[in-house]
This record gives structure tokens, C-alpha cells and sequence, in this order.
DNA sequence: GCCCTGACCGCCA
DNA sequence: ATGGCGGCCAGGG
């Protein structure tokens, strides 16, 4: 997938405004609300967003989030607490670092199961 | 509109 | 644990 900017970035203003009213910003709010110290994955965020089945767009979504709105996007794991991207790559360190600094415990590119939040019960 | 590429996922060999 | 496969769907060319 190629970089997109526009299309996206262009819906901040209403997520700012107002509730979710698109997938990208539901996505965006379902992140937002993860705990400090906790972790969650792309899938169990698409669900919690209204969007079974639609991990990927959840990835696409943290992708595209402005910096600005510093979203917890670190604390977004791959299935089973996996951090997905490359191991060793710079985002992969980046988000171990974030994490680890907020206490979760990285092993192996994997995050402890305990650190799981269950957003089911956000 | 078709084809490929993803910050993905679950199932199965 | 590892790899392949189909399913999912938005963008870009």
C-alpha cells in the first residue's frame, strides 16, 4: 500500500468535533481509550469499533492518524501480542521501548498475555 | 474496473 | 513453532 494522506488526515477536524461516525474514526476512539500499561490487538479493535473481521482496516487506521493526536498506537498488537512489524526494524524497537517504558513486559517481540486489555469491558 | 499491496487473522498441515 | 491459504477491504496505479 502506497502512502495515502488526504482522504484520512482530513477527517480529523470531525473527530475532534464530535463521536465516531466513520470507521477510521471509530477506530481512532476504540484506541484512544486503551489504558496506560495495557495492550490490545487490530482485530480486537476493529471489533470494538463496530468493524468484525476488519483488522486491517484498524492498521490502516493508525497508520494515517496524525502525529498530533497522539494516539496510543504502540499499545496496538498484532494477534496474541505480537508487535507486527519487521523485528528490529525502527518502528519495531520504537513501540518495545514505548511499551516497556510504560511497564508492559516485552519478550521476544511479544507482549505478556496479563497486559491484554479486554476492551469488551471498556 | 482489474490487479497488487498491505501496522491483519484464523485455520490447518 | 512455521508456513501456506483464503478471507477482509481501502488505496493507488
Amino acid at each position: 500500500m502506497a502512502r495515502t494522506k488526504k482522504s484520512a488526515r482530513s477527517l480529523l477536524p470531525q473527530y475532534r468535533a464530535g463521536g465516531p461516525d466513520s470507521a477510521i474514526e471509530a477506530i481512532w476512539h476504540v484506541v484512544s481509550m486503551i489504558p496506560r500499561g495495557q495492550v490490545s490487538t487490530y482485530g480486537a479493535v476493529a471489533r470494538a469499533a463496530g468493524l468484525p473481521g476488519r483488522a486491517r482496516q484498524a492498521g490502516y487506521a493508525l497508520k494515517m492518524s496524525p502525529p498530533e493526536m497522539n494516539l496510543p498506537w504502540h499499545r496496538v498488537l498484532g494477534a496474541g501480542g505480537r508487535i507486527v512489524f519487521a523485528a528490529g526494524s525502527r518502528y519495531f524497537r520504537e513501540q518495545a521501548r514505548r511499551l516497556r517504558a510504560e511497564g508492559v513486559v516485552v519478550k521476544n517481540g511479544r507482549a505478556a498475555a496479563s497486559a491484554m486489555s479486554d476492551l469488551e469491558a471498556l
